[in-house]
DNA sequence: GTTAAGTACGTAAGCGCTTACGTAAGGATG
DNA sequence: CATCCTTACGTAAGCGCTTACGTACTTAAC
């Protein structure tokens, strides 16, 4: 195993040419008669050649690579990070436009490591970064920007310089209230949100605000507990809302481990959901479908976020003058059962 | 953004000395003054310098990246490959133990294409490749190994020249079982295999039949109904199982989509689980925690068998000739209500 | 038959590092 | 004071490609 790779030199040598014909066949440049052509990709494929990437990228300074940075790859239920399953997804969309144009896709966690490190074991090595805006310092990723071009997923910040894909948080919240004031009628709602500092939070509390607000109902000034967006946290939260005033007719989480924290102590304390009050979630983790009652939550499309996060930034790479571009994605609702719809006869049992 | 990269030139000419002497500062080999040193550094933090991975990489032939390749980041049901979570912990390992040591890893689907046109986008990029063998043809693979050194994860032959690491499926199924015949006295089983020529659906099964018969049970010649490895598949089985028989005391599926699929038909069916009829799974996939009863399962270590990989590459890497080795990571059952165990008063509702 | 325009390929200068080897200066040793 | 180690660096030859130019040979145009 692993013999000896062979060089250009060797190829061009036993099929009779020189290096700049054997890299002209191999990257299928024209101008070339098809005989000498064949003959070179013979000689290669039988030695097994393909061109060291490393010689290739220095000599054109492109590395068909392309890096995707995040904090952890499992985020321990930390606050203000992303969920491993955010994580994963947005790589999963990341690795099929990057294979779609021959790039590769490098995974790097930061796990504390400062710019200057990260720049080390990751400048030069990869032609871009799309980096996890929520879980790597602003101060880093300047750090990373002098010597790569970056692109943000949802940045915290309204006036970055770089190019930025996000999820319309916001919207989608609003979506979801509207659904529960409109399609079921409820008029009193309460909002579980995560860390207070957290950038989600906010954004979809402020969703939560403003449709209140569309419909005229009281608009709360800040979220009605703090669950931290962990699953025990949600449950807390729900006892302690539940402590302070009689169950709203439905509770809004700002995720869905939240919400199904909650699920769990909401069945302890006797109370039905949705039949004694309506439960959604936000995220749509594997779980969610699971759950009982389902779990009506919005759908985040994390895998185009990196899709649209890498093409954004092979097209940065081309053009590194281009204007700055701002993307988001919208996302969609998945109601299912824990808001009240689709209620069916109670089992019989 | 993203300004011209410099050079060791300009850090050298700058700190006044050879670019022998940047590299050196900068990589801490000792044999220096200190005060040269600092005085490098200083310079090409000021710079913000660090090397070009790329011509590092040909200059040491080492290029500090371990590839992981895998079928594709999302098996959509298909039968043969890996499911999802169980590649982003493979992932998650590898990330860990590569990091540990300075490299980085990228990721690359093989979604189809020949081993050719893998090692084109691949090799040179990498110093090894992790490959996960359930989703990459040994032909492929052995392609592959002329260029790089590979370890795999869960061959399917006992007889590759290549490292492997893998996971313990059949002491786990007999673990389960053994648990299900002593702890529950369970006498009457039934298997539920995914496709007929998986090797995990194989080994599974080959476990069960080991427990039956150390248990003096009768052991059956093939699965009871095969599940396919997909919910719908395992609801179905289910359903065909229970056409041909009385339900037997408990079902082992061999994963766990299957027993969640079957859980849904066994609540229209009537049949209380665990009451009625125990049901265990096997991968101890997210949602098993979360369904209803909570599903006994066995957690294969993925992300162990990532480090694990990859540690062994790095190895392999820096002793390409040492004896081949070959690693069987345990697995860890995980009891949960399915079974039987933990059972408590029924719902009051 | 001469010139112009292609066509198909070769030459060789890098790309930005690493590192074996060489060298100069200073200290120890006799 | 000549010799021998050390220490601290400099020199320069690659690493394996790509690609701007240059060259030889065809073909077309007149």
């Amino acid at each position: 195993m692993a013999k000896a790779r062979s060089t250009i030199y060797e190829v061009a040598r036993r099929s009779g040419v020189s290096t700049a014909t054997v890299s002209r066949a191999v990257h299928g440049e024209n101008g070339m008669s098809m005989t000498t052509r064949e003959r070179v990709l013979a000689v290669a494929t039988e030695l097994g050649w393909v061109p060291d990437g490393r010689a290739r990228g220095l000599a054109t300074r492109r590395s068909g690579i392309v890096g995707v940075l995040f904090h952890d790859l499992d985020s321990s239920g930390e606050a203000e990070e992303e969920s491993p399953l955010y994580v994963d997804e947005v790589i999963r969309g990341a690795e099929r436009a990057a294979t779609a144009v021959g790039d590769a896709v490098l995974i790097a966690a930061t796990r504390g490591r400062s710019g200057r490190e990260l720049a080390f074991s990751v400048a030069g090595k990869v032609d871009g970064l799309v980096v996890l805006a929520r879980s790597v310092s602003q101060h880093d990723v300047e750090a990373l920007s002098r010597s790569l071009p970056i692109v943000t997923v949802a940045t915290r910040s309204r006036r970055t310089p770089f190019d930025d894909v996000s999820v319309d948080n916001r919207g989608a919240i609003r979506a979801l209230v509207d659904h529960l004031v409109v399609d079921h009628g409820y008029a009193d709602l309460a909002f579980v949100g995560g860390p207070a500092r957290s950038p989600d939070s906010m954004e979809r509390f402020a969703g939560y605000r403003e449709a209140l607000r569309s419909h005229g109902l009281p608009v709360p000034r800040s979220p009605d507990a703090d669950g931290g967006f962990t699953e025990v946290g949600g449950g807390r939260a729900v006892t302690a809302l539940l402590a302070d005033r009689e169950p709203p007719e439905a509770i809004v989480f700002g995720n869905d481990e939240m919400a199904i924290g909650a699920l769990g102590v909401l069945r302890s304390a006797k109370l039905g959901v949705p039949a004694d009050v309506a439960v959604t979630g936000f995220d749509d983790i594997a779980s969610a479908r699971h759950v009982r009652p389902a779990l009506t939550t919005v759908h985040q499309p994390m895998r185009d976020v990196g899709e649209q996060a890498v093409r954004m930034l092979l097209d940065r790479i081309a053009q590194p003058d281009a204007k700055r571009r701002s993307v988001v994605l919208p996302t969609e609702p998945r109601i299912r059962r824990s808001c009240g719809c689709g209620r069916r006869a109670r089992r019989s049992s």
